[in-house]
DNA sequence: ATTATCTATAGATCTATAGATAATGC
DNA sequence: ATTATCTATAGATCTATAGATAATGC
């Protein structure tokens, strides 16, 4: 009603992009908490929760320290918080890319390669995203909720032939985990010297640590029953364009 | 020379069963630090290394606050000394049970469903397991040593059929890594009402969650391109008797 | 006599709050 | 006038050590 009219008058002398016109003292307030959720995610991702202390995100985010306490109650309010914006960033990660797309094969696999990429750009994310990995929510948040529908459809069509589906799942789940934890490792010892050994026996024995995004859906695939060369050609088509995060 | 002949002349006098002779001291020793042992793996398989301070430890453990630097001289130092006890005891579930055995499918199929039953027996073991398992040594210590060597003296026995050893190692750990948190979470839910949802979900789903174990071995063996009738074969047969732990 | 454990505590660190300062909104 | 941030600090917690007590080994 009136605050509607406000916001559209208002609307109109501000810069398009961000979402609706907002009070300065708001926008600053949000810029604050901002500041101290990404602290907290670099800080928190290397560390965990209990290895950072109030002072040090505060710090990192050179931001007051009794400020803190404007925006969480607590160290775990604020850990809770980055759990929620990790998870429901792989929410944005995976449907906007996805929502295109009608073959269960298709869907799963440019999930994967989404998610891996944006840990790729984004290791404090997957890094994070790693320690909430293993939950007891697994399965009805972030990640996993989607991998679960994408393979119940999948099963129903008829797309992928499955014979245990709860150890489909512990599958696909946990290569998906192992190949983003190598593949962050990875994406670090390029600018340390590597002190990864995982990355070293690798060398050593002559493999290929490239395109693990598309080598990771690819296997998923074949472990869903595709053949190798279905499974391949599904993931390595081109990924849809997203003008994502 | 000297300390040896003292060495060999008390072990007569000693009761055999235990390594050798011990002095009383030393022997009181080493079971406060095992108490301290114990406890810390309890406490921090549960919140980490820096949920728990010290002196929980030594209350836990029933031992003088001070006596903890009787043993180690920090917290990291217990948090070290805790995963080399806990992948050194890999070793043993492992060794001993596949010692025997020549087939690499049916080596790495015992190895899998030692591991899991170890776990189920023993859970903080498994919990502390499952927080060690995306470290950068994961390919030269604990579980990842031996499913890397079984994984290679079977392809190179051609026993298993694998195109891209990278994420055949990468979807046997994340695989048999998954289904030990389910399998422990299920474990611990027979005695808590279960408030872990995925149990909740399969159950929903119709799907039974019993003898992961061999589930496990026998999705990995197929993976590795054995089919659905000889992977279960395998994955399903006796276990050799261990007298372990 | 030696070695291990215990209790007690100094000093460091960390959390949560109170009260002052600065910025925003009328 | 209101709301957000800042600085400063009290009190709680935690670590590491010192010195006392108890157990072992000759």
């Amino acid at each position: 009603m009136s605050s509607d009219e406000k916001d559209e008058k208002s609307h109109k002398n501000q810069s398009e992009g961000t979402t609706a016109k907002e009070p300065r003292g708001a926008r600053r307030k949000r810029a604050t908490r901002q500041k101290l959720i990404n602290a907290g995610l670099a800080l928190m991702s290397e560390r965990g929760k209990n290895g950072v202390s109030i002072n040090e995100i505060t710090e990192a985010a050179d931001v007051g320290f009794g400020s803190f306490y404007n925006h969480f109650e607590s160290k775990d309010a604020i850990y809770d918080a980055l759990i929620e914006e990790v998870l429901n960033s792989i929410g944005d990660a995976i449907e906007v890319a996805t929502n295109k797309l009608e073959d269960p094969a298709a869907i799963l696999a440019t999930a994967i390669r989404n998610v891996m990429n944006h840990a790729q750009r984004n290791p404090v994310w997957g890094r994070f995203l790693l320690r909430t990995a293993y939950s007891s929510e697994v399965l009805t948040l972030g990640m996993g909720k989607y991998m679960m529908n994408d393979l119940l459809r999948g099963m129903d069509a008829n797309r992928f032939n499955v014979n245990d589906p709860v150890m489909a799942f512990l599958t696909v789940g946990g290569t998906v985990l192992s190949a983003l934890a190598l593949s962050i490792e990875l994406n670090e010892s390029t600018t340390n010297p590597t002190k990864n050994n995982a990355v070293q026996v690798a060398n050593g024995l002559g493999y290929s640590l490239e395109n693990l995004d598309q080598r990771t859906a690819s296997s998923v695939l074949q472990i869903l029953g595709l053949s190798v060369e279905e499974a391949d050609t599904i993931a390595n088509a081109p990924l849809p364009d997203i003008k994502d995060q």
